[in-house]
DNA sequence: CGTATTATTGACTCCATTCAAAGATAGTGG
DNA sequence: CCACTATCTTTGAATGGAGTCAATAATACG
């Protein structure tokens, strides 16, 4: 029942913090009407980035917290030998940047997969930010503890085995699609079988050949980017597999 | 140059922020003698911990920032099956408790690998503490940013290839204890063979395996607990080798 | 409509795991 | 101090899961 506003990042003057649509989501999630005002003020809402254009570059510095509105970017680190490895996939209302917090430059690159608008905190405003709204500081303390147990998490789904692997996939993002008020079943992929295959550190054949196994046990329907989970419970089990094992 | 003084946790009343040994590594790293001092009183000195007692356990209430004193710890996770995973492993002035950020509860466990002793900034005080030093709460996000990549670098390992996951943990560990005034050269592993297994994500015997299959290189020697690089250059290709394939 | 990119499918290989058994080490009580 | 036990570590042989290489198919894009 909160009103409506409109959804075009276009109609900029109108786009506040207080009227985001993301704000359940967001960084405006648990703070009160007055300080949401004051955040508001500071956040810059970004223009349009185009698909591969990039939010930042591994080694730029810092610059700032960064919340998509829409589209969806992945994360990426080059390793020694050049490999990209995508650490993170995000959807709208979910915060990045923080790979540059520990030392002022970015250790990722961040990469628009589609046409994408985000905000943005810029770097030199957090601290004063922070001291004014202690809440935002308590926020940003959490969210950035939010991405140190989501990178746990993920690096524990990446020792499992790669069916393992592709079922916890799909189920961790048809939960965050649900959160965010969009439909958890009915998934289009902005990653490619290669990006999916680099997030879970497996060969894009790898994920070809389960996707079509998980389609073939009529667990989802795979038509190119668009994926429909039929059993969402047969694929909560196929990803619990090794608990409840010999069945 | 800095004057010495003992490192005996017993003499409690002696030991401040300021007079610590591990202050050029742990939080006043960067901070104002001023700064300091004011965290100083604030800082819990805790009382020594032996082996397999817990600073804090998976689930608990947040309790703060801890950092080790003297002595080493391991931060595990349990997964799904209740398999220990572990996440991390802590020297002395490294900090940790980062996991209790995002909901207030600890995600890990951590545990004393050896007699241990610790300090923490409460998890009541920090709000207030971060509000009067705002150069703590900077140190704060440059820790637990730090923390973030030192994950995305833990994950990056353990999906390159045996011998180099166990020759990077050595070097890392070499980097580690050098940073601390230890001996990178001669390491005394408090971690059993199991322990690298799991934080490699490999069995204990693949570990003993390349362990020997180093020490047959020439490139350390082992026994027991005790490894001693014998050619850290060397080592370092080895970790290098996919980079610098086919020679 | 034609070309480039992305995805699928198959056959073969190899690295790390598993299973199993022996050997070393550390901790305990007589 | 030594014997005894439990735990940790080493070593070997066989297995299997995901990777690699390669060719074809489908999709996106100009």
């Amino acid at each position: 029942m909160t009103p409506y506003v409109s959804r075009e990042i276009n109609t900029k003057l109108q786009v506040t913090c207080q009227n985001c649509n993301l704000s359940e989501v967001c960084i405006p999630r648990g703070l009160s009407h007055k300080d949401v005002e004051r955040i508001s003020n500071i956040v810059v809402r970004k223009k349009i980035l185009h698909k591969g254009e990039y939010l930042y570059r591994q080694g730029d510095p810092f610059r700032g917290i960064l919340t998509i509105k829409a589209g969806t970017a992945k994360l990426v680190a080059l390793d020694l030998d050049g490999n990209e490895f995508l650490t993170g996939y995000y959807l709208p209302g979910e915060l990045l940047g923080f790979d540059g917090l520990a030392d002022d430059r970015h250790a990722c690159s961040a990469m628009a997969l589609e046409t994408l608008t985000y905000c943005e905190i810029p770097a030199e405003q957090i601290d004063s930010l922070c001291r004014e709204v202690p809440n935002l500081m308590r926020e940003l303390f959490r969210h950035v503890g939010k991405a140190l147990t989501t990178e746990t998490d993920h690096h524990l789904l990446n020792q499992r085995s790669a069916e393992e692997r592709v079922a916890g996939f799909l189920l961790d993002l048809s939960d965050r699609l649900s959160c965010r008020g969009l439909s958890g079943i009915e998934i289009n992929l902005t990653l490619s079988r290669a990006d999916i295959g680099n997030y879970l550190r497996l060969t894009m054949e790898t994920v070809s050949r389960l996707l079509k196994s998980l389609e073939n046990m009529g667990l989802i329907t795979v038509s190119a980017k668009s994926i429909r989970i039929l059993d969402k419970d047969k694929l909560r089990d196929l990803f619990n597999k090794s608990s409840s094992e010999g069945v």
